[in-house]
DNA sequence: CTGAAAGCGCTTACAG
DNA sequence: CTGAAAGCGCTTACAG
C-alpha cells in the first residue's frame, strides 16, 4: 500500500506537498511547481495511491458513512422487500457526495445485540435514516444514539427531518377513478384501519372519505384472513358493480388468487383498484390499475435531506434540519383491472 | 464525543489502561485493579464512550468494510431485485464478524465514475463481493482493484473464491416433476439459450437433457417478445397436455397474462413450471409450481466465504482462500400451477 | 509557495 | 500489571 509518505520520498518533495497536489489545492502557477506537481501526480499514478479512508476520518471527525434501519432480517427477510427501492435511491443520493451507506437492522437496536453491531457499538455513522413502520423504542433508541436522523415513511412526523408519501391522497385518488369508473360498490381490503402504519389509517381514510361524499356504500375485508368462510363471503359479492381497493399489491394478488378459484377475472368480473406499488408492479403486473408512489425518488430525497442536515456536507444550506416533505402519489390505469361496470367483452 | 483519554483523566489513569480495560483483555486479578476497572466501565459508560472506529482501523490496517456489487441503479432500480434477499444474507454474515455492508453499483466502476464513488477512490474496502451477471470489464476491474473478491452467482467459476447455484439441477429438477406430472410437450419461455449468464445457459441445458431422455418435444420461447404474433402462436399451442418451463416468476407471470387474454389458467388448461423462484415468491405466488432456490442463504454463505479468505478476520481457517461452493436448489410442488394433463375439475 | 511540526484517537511495542 | 512513548496516514495550523 502506497502512502502520501512514500509518494513525497520517491517525488523528493515533503508529504504535504504531496497532499496539496492531491487534493487539487494551493498549486502555484510557477513554472517549476507544476513540472513538480505533474511529477508528484504521475508517482501517484504509478504507485496506485488511494488515501486512506479512516485517516481522513480521524482529522476530520467523519466518517462519510450513514446507516439506513430496515425492519428486514433472517426471519423477515421480505418484511418489506420495498425497502430496496428506497435503499437504492438513498445510496445514489449520498454517494454523489461522497457518502458511503450501510444497513442496519432493527433487531440490531436491540439492547442484547447492539454490541454485536459495529455500526451501533463505534463511533461510526454520520446519520441515519430509518426507514418505514418502526416500534416506539427503535424510534427512541436512534434519537438517542444519533444527533442526525431522518425519518422516511415512518409513523414520526415533525416540521423537520421527516418524509412521507401523501398517503390519504392514495386514498382519494384510488376512491376517486373507481368512483368516475361508475363503481357502485366498494370494498377496502387491507390488515388495518385506524391504527399501525399511518399508511393504514390515511388510506383507508381517503377511501371512506370519497365514498361518503359520493354515497357509495364500503365494506371492510381483513386481508389477513382471506381463508375459509370469511373468503367465500367476500367473493360471494364480488360482481361487476363492484370494485375491490387493496391497500397493497399483495392484498390485490390475494384477491385475483381467491377469484380465480371462483373462475372470477378482475376488470372482467369486478375491479380492482390497488393503492400502492413499486417499480416492480411495473414489470410484474402492468395491468393492475393503481396510484403509484416513486420510492426510489423517496430514498434519494432523503438522502438530500440527510445530508443538508449534517454539517459540511457540500450541500447547499448544509448544517441546517431539513424542512420535512411530503411525496406525492400518481394514478395510473394500467392495464387494466378496472374497466367500470359498463365494459363490453370485445372479441379478439 | 469522548475518548479514552477523557475517560482515562476522569479515572486518573492512562489512557492504555482504559483501552484494556474496555477492550476486555489484561485486567489483573488484584482487589484494587478490579475496583479500578469497574469504575473505568462506569464512567466509560457515564460518558457514554463508543470507540472510534476511524482510529481502529487506522492502527489495525483493516476497515472491517465490505463492499458488494450489484447491477441495479436509478435507470434499472429493478434490474436485479431478487440482489435484495442476497445483500441481506451477506449483511448477516458479515455483521457476525464486526463487518459492514456497502453497496457498489457496477456504474460506479466505469473509469468515468471511479472518482466518484470515495468506495473505490479511497483505501476503504476490505474486500468485495461480486454479485449476479457482470460484464467482462467489471470482472477484470475488481480483480485488479481488490485483493479479496467473492464471486456470487457470476459467470466467474473457479476453484476458490466462487459461489453459484446448481442451474442445470434447477432444469433438471422442473423438467424432471414436468414428465413425472405425465405432460407430453414442453416449451421453455427465457430470453437466452446457449449464451449469457450461467443460469441462462445451464436451466435450459438441464431441460433440454431430460426432455431428451425422455423423448419429449421442447419448443423454445423468447419471452422478451411476448407481444406480437409470436404470443398468439404461442398460446395456440397451450393445451393441457402441454406444461410451459419458464426461466423464471417474470417469464411465468408474462405466460399467465396472456394465457389470461384468451381465458386460459396455468394449472387447468396448461401446466406451469418456474426454474427459479425467490422468498417474494411465497408471499406473491404461493401456488407456482418451481423450483426453490434460497438467496438469502447464498449471501450468507458468501459471506463466510469472504470473511475465510481475510487475515484476522476470526472466523475458522481465515487467511486462506475459500473452496468455491454450490447451492442446491429444491423442488415445490406450490398451490399448483400444473397438475399434470389427467386433472379433473373438482367441484368446490 | 513549501517544509517541519503537531495532532486526530487509538493500539502496539517497550520500560518500570 | 501499569505507564510513557511511538506511530498508523493524513491534514491543519505555523514558520521559513
Amino acid at each position: 500500500m502506497s502512502t502520501l509518505q512514500l509518494i513525497a520520498k520517491k517525488a523528493g518533495v515533503s508529504a504535504q506537498t504531496v497532499s496539496n497536489v492531491l487534493s487539487g489545492r494551493g498549486v502555484s502557477k510557477r513554472r517549476d511547481a507544476i513540472e513538480r506537481a505533474k511529477r508528484i501526480l504521475q508517482i501517484a499514478d504509478e504507485l496506485g495511491y488511494r488515501p486512506d479512508a479512516a485517516a481522513r476520518a480521524i482529522r476530520s471527525g467523519r466518517t462519510l458513512q450513514i446507516g439506513v434501519v430496515i425492519r428486514n432480517d433472517r426471519y423477515h427477510p421480505l418484511c418489506h422487500q420495498l425497502a430496496f427501492e428506497s435503499i437504492l435511491g438513498l445510496n445514489e443520493g449520498l454517494l454523489e457526495q461522497g457518502y458511503v451507506l450501510s444497513i442496519i437492522r432493527v433487531m440490531d437496536l436491540e439492547s442484547e445485540r447492539m454490541a454485536q453491531s459495529r455500526a451501533m457499538r463505534e463511533n461510526l455513522l454520520d446519520g441515519v435514516v430509518a426507514l418505514s413502520y418502526l416500534p416506539d423504542w427503535v424510534e427512541k433508541r436512534l434519537s438517542d444514539h444519533f444527533e442526525h436522523v431522518i425519518w422516511a415513511d415512518s409513523n414520526v412526523w415533525l416540521p423537520e427531518n421527516c418524509i412521507r408519501r401523501d398517503e390519504k391522497e392514495a386514498g382519494i385518488l384510488a376512491a376517486k377513478a373507481a368512483v368516475n369508473l361508475g363503481y357502485k360498490k366498494m370494498i377496502w381490503t387491507g390488515e388495518r384501519l385506524d391504527s399501525g402504519h399511518y399508511s393504514d389509517i390515511q388510506r383507508w381514510a381517503g377511501v371512506k372519505e370519497v365514498a361518503q361524499q359520493h354515497g357509495c356504500e364500503v365494506t371492510h375485508f381483513n386481508g389477513a384472513e382471506a381463508v375459509g368462510d370469511y373468503a367465500l363471503k367476500l367473493l360471494e359479492s364480488l360482481n361487476r358493480q363492484t370494485v375491490v381497493l387493496a391497500y397493497d399489491v399483495y392484498h390485490a394478488r390475494r384477491i385475483v388468487a381467491a377469484g380465480q378459484t371462483l373462475g372470477m377475472s378482475p376488470g372482467y368480473d369486478y375491479g380492482l383498484i390497488c393503492c400502492d406499488d413499486s417499480q416492480t408492479t411495473q414489470s410484474h403486473w402492468p395491468s393492475l390499475s393503481r396510484v403509484s408512489f416513486d420510492r426510489y425518488e423517496l430514498g434519494y430525497q432523503a438522502a438530500q435531506m440527510l445530508l443538508q442536515s449534517l454539517p459540511g456536507s457540500g450541500v447547499p444550506r448544509a448544517g441546517r434540519p431539513a424542512p420535512s416533505r411530503m411525496i406525492s402519489g400518481q394514478w395510473f390505469l394500467g392495464g387494466c383491472t378496472a374497466w367500470g361496470p359498463d365494459y363490453q367483452t370485445v372479441s379478439q
